[in-house]
DNA sequence: TCATTACTAGAATCCTATTCTAGAATATAG
DNA sequence: CTATATTCTAGAATAGGATTCTAGTAATGA
């Protein structure tokens, strides 16, 4: 995964390690407990080198936290892109959701932690920009299918809370640790919900009304 | 020996200050920026009140936390139950989530804020017990509309997922100052849409099918 | 009234994020 | 290949704020 910027060879492994030793540190013992002092140590860099690369430790979770949201969305949307049918759509972005959530634990654990953390409002435009990209993204691809007749006609925002809104709570629910409905049943019965809701009552299963 | 923690009413009281004071700052300039020392002066007591009554600054918090938890549950469960019709409920539902956000977007804000906090794991029975009462008082309105054939039979955690879920990612959005649907038609969109998934296929608008 | 407990006060402590100063590496120009 | 500038690394010093401590003051109860 590049980066932002050009960075040269040498530095650009001593951030990365930062963040590894970050990442490592957040994930098992939570934002707040871990101190600058343990990332060092973890990461064997100094005081002034993490700070060279980072302003602050807030700063350094906001990188991770956009590095995780970016391969998120960016996974999200081939999936979505690849599907030709309004169903597979629906259904493939609800499995791609759990299925990721299943494969990166810590990274879900630590995203959720982040989502709502001070520094989303004032971040710099990256966030800001990527999401809107990804807004943008998905509405495409809906708008095509409403004008096919598969879907029915929503804002955008409202499109995107009916979809992921029940994979993020049951997920919030999966990384909780309290016992849940297996990720399986759990892909179905999202899957069914959400395609149950955005469907136009004139598609049907399997039934592809594509055309111009 | 009492040791019985029967709160006299002066005490309470300051407790109260303290608690609206941290809530006020907590929602004006965030949890982290927010030092011991605003809370102090916002409150008028001494550091030593403070932590007589609450062990830390995240414990103060949690306890602003349930109490605002408390109040959104509550509400929404008399609104539930409230309802005869399984379609009332649902919508009712949504529209309580909705018109609580628009009440209270500083409680939301910081609801949200510390939802994934580190104390959620750890903090005392009193929220995981708050949390499965919830959840099985929903579950008891649920079970009786699956019994009259209006409402799919689905698990627990999914039915709150796709009830819920789509509000809370509307909330998010809601609350992050972006330009979004405005209420009465989000309440209308995503009330629509949680009925479309949990109704059964033989239940329609308006008819109910209560009996044995 | 005495004794025990709950509460308040604010100074002292302690922890840790951040800043500072200086020195090493690395790149760039002439 | 030097000189010089820039980027990077170090680790000690600082500073800010959460928490603890010690000593008192009000309330309660026998």
């Amino acid at each position: 995964m590049k980066t932002v910027p050009k960075r040269q060879g040498k530095s650009a492994s001593r951030r990365k390690e930062i963040i590894q030793a970050a990442l490592a540190c957040f994930t098992e013992r939570g934002f707040t407990e871990t101190s600058m002092a343990d990332i060092r140590r973890r990461s064997n860099a100094s005081t002034g080198s993490i700070y060279h690369h980072f302003k602050s430790k807030e700063q350094l979770a906001a990188e991770i936290y956009l590095e995780g949201i970016r391969d998120y969305q960016a996974g999200l949307l081939t999936t979505l892109e690849d599907q030709e049918s309004a169903r597979g759509g629906i259904f493939a972005v609800v499995a791609y959701h759990l299925r990721w959530v299943e494969a990166h634990p810590d990274w879900t654990r630590f995203l959720f932690q982040k989502r709502h953390a001070e520094f989303m409002d004032s971040t710099d435009d990256d966030f800001a920009g990527m999401n809107t990209e990804f807004v943008q993204r998905c509405s495409r691809w809906f708008v095509r299918h409403v004008k096919a007749g598969t879907l029915r006609r929503l804002p955008p925002d409202v499109y995107l809370s009916v979809l992921l809104g029940p994979c993020m709570e049951f997920t919030r629910h999966y990384v909780s640790g309290r016992p849940c409905t297996p990720l399986d049943r759990a892909i179905h019965e999202l899957g069914t919900a959400a395609w149950r809701s955005l469907k136009t009552d004139a598609a049907r299963k399997g039934v592809n009304h594509e055309n111009s």
